[in-house]
DNA sequence: TTGATAAATGAACATCGTTCAGTATAATGA
DNA sequence: TCATTATACTGAACGATGTTCATTTATCAA
């Protein structure tokens, strides 16, 4: 019985190290040319064999995917405990450009967790606890009367809206002519932000002029 | 002479149904279950004869993609030339709803144009003039003293951003819990837009407190 | 050492993108 | 009309893919 703790150890650590060679060969070679069997071969191992860790490719993709979104949630986690007592809209700003840098410091653990072409049966579960932590600091930009009484719900989700477009356009298309990346972060932020804490009469002005435009096809 | 017009047209006439054939089994079936045997199928010719009208596969898929941003860009133009004459703020916010509306309103031809993951080498060509709209909207929200003196470059970038985020969540995550759309796409516009139009000195106040922050890994 | 349990293999299957020698089809010139 | 030529198209083939499974190999308790 010993021995088959022993066991499962060494399983999991060969899990470890074919999850490990999935990541690298995935990163180096893209999405297009990676295989089961270039990953067998990698570990040293026969095709068939990562099918006792993994049931499938889909599977394998989803760890790699679940570790990502755990490693976003983690880097968020230590922000928001970091400045819990600081001006909370100074710390939603840290916090966006957080989220920001971690998805271009980190493209493939950003690519994992939110571009990839995804079957629409799955769900992404992990994406509500990483929300949870954008939710709660506008919650704290509110009640301390930094913004005018926005729905935390909309606000938060379309801050993430603008925090998420230009992270997966700067990954995404690296050739596009970007002005400066700190100043065009800095500008969505703001822009973001800013916009939120308009007076809501004042926003209104503009607002009243638009109307739902619909485009059809060609 | 005649009769190799008539060759070329009938040729021209496969490459549409064939276009056309893929766009549909790629929608249906999704990326990962896409190929080149089931098209020739479809339009009941051997798998060869696709290879008679397009390199590859991939350069099947790059005239897709090449074809939604087409309509993308001439849905943007119609309503450039529209609103000439209107309240710039107005048709720069009418713009961006479009965009979206666009992105919503036709999922694949979005997902072609901006989602799907691009072999790097690949330069997406036609992003520029659909940009180039965006940019004229936004000079002439500057010309015209309605925004202050930003960066219209910068600008520009910013606002591409975040409607692209909301595009591309609305679109890659549908069973995320929402808020109502409308409202979310109104708040995301609004954001944007009027953070633009904050005095920088105000925005200052805020932007102050805020430094980069650099976030490692775990 | 033996017998049982788990791990690992490698051959096999269906499917994939792509190529190409060969065949059918249509257009042309006589 | 028939023979020639150019074009359209096929079908078999190649190597590679994801996945399965009967069989072999390794591991460990008795």
């Amino acid at each position: 019985m010993n021995a088959i703790a022993r066991r499962e150890k060494h399983k999991a650590e060969l899990s470890r190290q074919i999850l490990d060679a999935a990541r690298e060969i995935f990163v180096r070679d893209g999405y297009e040319s990676f295989s089961m069997r270039k990953l067998a071969q990698r570990v040293e191992y026969s095709p068939g064999s990562i099918y006792l860790h993994f049931k499938n490719k889909e599977e394998l993709f989803e760890s790699l995917v679940e570790e990502s979104f755990d490693r976003l949630l983690k880097a968020l986690n230590r922000l928001k405990n970091g400045h819990a007592q600081q001006d909370p809209v100074a710390t939603l700003k840290k916090g966006l450009r957080a989220y920001i840098d971690f998805g271009l410091r980190n493209p493939n653990d950003y690519r994992f967790a939110f571009l990839l072409r995804r079957p629409l049966h799955r769900c992404p579960y992990k994406v509500h606890p990483a929300f949870d932590v954008m939710r709660y600091m506008v919650g704290r930009c509110v009640e301390e009367k930094r913004f005018p009484p926005v729905d935390v719900e909309t606000a938060s989700q379309a801050l993430w809206a603008a925090i998420h477009g230009i992270t997966s356009l700067l990954i995404q298309r690296p050739t596009f002519p970007w002005v400066a990346r700190r100043q065009l972060i800095d500008q969505v932020i703001n822009n973001a932000v800013d916009g939120l804490m308009v007076r809501t009469d004042q926003a209104e002005e503009t607002r009243a002029g638009v109307h739902h435009v619909q485009l059809s096809r060609v």
